[in-house]
DNA sequence: GAAATTTGACCCAT
DNA sequence: ATGGGTCAAATTTC
């Protein structure tokens, strides 16, 4: 493979990656299309919607809900928006924090859609969403020769949210499980530490404790483990078991585990050989985040360190797990 | 108690 | 009429 063709297929991947961050980090979407959203449908009369049957009574809620939702709902027709989307069996790590909102068995799918805003969106406006479904073919692929399931993430709307944590950390893109303290990092790991995935990321108690639940999914790769901060797991994790090979990190070239896995390595260590397993924590002993110092900043957006990615061969072979 | 998730109802586009 | 997206009360989790 040349350097060229690598440069290439990193941009490409950086914009499956990256599909929210258009205005400077990126200018082109794979896989574009239409969808729908009422959320910044033209303005109208404010129609609010009333529960027939509801759990509590309503009487209030029409002032409270336009008291507690600056922006009532009033579209009367749903605006086309852009959307980007990829297939990828690491859905949560994507660099954003967000709130699932919803969750819907679609017709003639296997698995549920889950829907998801910015966790900012009430905050800071922000209106960006994105859908996460499991892939229907996962219960061939998925189950027999445990590669991991993968998901259809379909992004809509770009994040407006300033810079807040969500834009200063990066993506936790991180497969492998690293002992959170320094005693084994190199200085430079440990600035990548304080600047890319700072205190201000960490992700609440619960949500990291959605984080392992994400973790253990994507663990059904029998070559890692998976883990991110400030994203909950779209999948349950009922269906998937513990694979205890995955205390030892090994690059495999199946699916987009390998590159975050060896890149990660290598990057923490760049003086050292490859992780031994006695670096790698146990999921049953994590406590503390994963942070990957995959991502780094580039014009005031995170996007993927072109080096990392190009530490490990098999490039086409991670872009392979995503759809053109 | 606060925050996040779940889940059934509601609403709109097709 | 129906499917998909969203709301918001209830529930769960910490």
């Amino acid at each position: 493979m040349t350097l060229g063709r690598q440069r290439e297929l990193v941009a490409q991947l950086r914009e499956l990656l990256f599909p929210a961050t258009t205005d400077e980090c990126s200018s082109v979407k794979l896989e574009t299309g239409e969808s729908t959203t009422r959320a910044d449908a033209v303005a109208c009369g404010g129609r609010r919607r009333r529960r027939a049957s509801g759990k509590r009574a309503w009487g209030h809620d029409d002032e409270a809900a336009a008291g507690s939702n600056p922006q009532p709902r009033c579209s009367k027709r749903r605006k086309k928006q852009q959307s980007s989307s990829l297939v990828t069996s690491t859905p949560d790590f994507d660099g954003y924090q967000w709130r699932k909102y919803g969750q819907k068995q679609i017709e003639g799918a296997m698995y549920p859609r889950s829907y998801y805003r910015c966790t900012w969106s009430a905050e800071q406006g922000c209106p960006a969403k994105r859908t996460v479904q499991r892939n229907d073919d996962d219960i061939v692929n998925g189950g027999v020769d445990g590669s991991p399931p993968k998901y259809t993430v379909v992004y809509v709307a770009e994040h407006t949210c300033s810079a807040n944590e969500s834009m200063e950390a990066p993506v936790i893109l991180e497969t492998t499980a690293v002992p959170t303290t320094n005693d084994n990092r190199p200085t430079d790991a440990d600035d990548l530490e304080n600047n890319v995935a700072g205190p201000a990321f960490l992700a609440p108690p619960e949500t990291r404790h959605d984080a392992a639940a994400a973790a253990v999914d994507a663990a059904s790769s029998p070559a890692t483990t998976a883990f991110t901060a400030g994203t909950e797991s779209p999948a349950t994790s009922d269906d998937v078991t513990w694979s205890s090979a995955s205390d030892h990190v090994v690059v495999d070239d199946y699916d987009s585990s390998w590159m975050f896995a060896g890149a990660v390595d290598d990057s923490w260590a760049p003086t050292t050989p490859p992780v031994e397993s006695s670096l790698v924590q146990d999921m049953d002993d994590f406590t503390g985040p994963i942070r990957s110092p995959v991502h780094v900043a580039a014009g005031g957006c995170w996007t993927i360190d072109p080096y990392l990615l190009l530490v490990n061969e098999p490039i086409t072979n991670f872009l392979a797990g995503f759809s053109f």
